[in-house]
DNA sequence: TAATGGATGTTCT
DNA sequence: GAACATCCATTAT
């Protein structure tokens, strides 16, 4: 199993996305891996896209989306939950990857402690549920994943089934169609796609 | 199966 | 003060 290099995630925002279907993302706590494959990204793309936290500038918040690629990019969202991004395209393009979903196939006991909660399919179905399964808090934001050793990405499973939509949870934006998923997947998240815009 | 609303905190206007 | 890249339980259809 190789770990992905960063050049992988030096391109076009929408092709990572998709690409990183079937990738694995490892945690390593105490020694102890927990790992899922990723089933389900969005793309979100710098000043164009107006659901991306990065369309009004940059921030404290969103300064590691305009850094090099290849990092962790987490954000605390809704009161509740984490949510977790990979950093894209070279140093100066704001960009990311959202992890929307994982299958977990490695620690997955553990996982279900931390989710606390049994079915296998609720453990990583949601941006907010991969985070708190896999402990990523914003103590991991700024992560370097192609060189840390908590939380990086490796090369695993080929998916040839995509399925493509408009992104979960936006009111702006709903024109670029930057979710990918793996079809006919049980792991995938219930959220449903935004509306495309209406032309009347 | 669809729609609603509560929990909850950070960020930006 | 409003908005928010969420999740889940509860209620209505």
């Amino acid at each position: 199993m190789s770990r992905i290099p960063r050049s992988f995630f030096e391109r076009y925002t929408p092709q990572v996305a998709r690409e990183l279907l079937g990738a694995r993302l490892v945690r390593v706590t105490d020694g102890r891996r927990m790992a899922g494959v990723i089933v389900e990204t969005e793309a979100y793309r710098g000043r164009r896209d107006p659901a991306s936290h990065a369309y009004r500038g940059k921030s404290r918040r969103n300064e590691v989306m305009y850094g090099p690629p290849g990092h962790a990019y987490v954000y605390f969202t809704m009161g509740m939950h984490y949510c977790l991004n990979i950093t894209t395209e070279p140093k100066g393009i704001a960009a990311a990857v959202l992890i929307r979903a994982v299958e977990p196939v490695e620690g997955v006991e553990e996982m279900a402690r931390n989710r606390g909660v049994e079915d296998i399919h609720r453990l990583g179905s949601g941006p907010g549920n991969v985070t708190k399964a896999m402990r990523i808090d914003k103590g991991l934001n700024g992560e370097d994943i192609v060189r840390s050793k908590g939380l990086f990405l490796e090369g695993s499973r080929r998916i040839d089934k995509v399925g493509v939509t408009t992104r979960v949870g936006v009111s702006a934006g709903s024109a670029f169609r930057w979710r990918y998923f793996v079809r006919e997947n049980e792991f995938v998240s219930k959220g449903k796609p935004s509306k495309p815009p209406q032309n009347p």
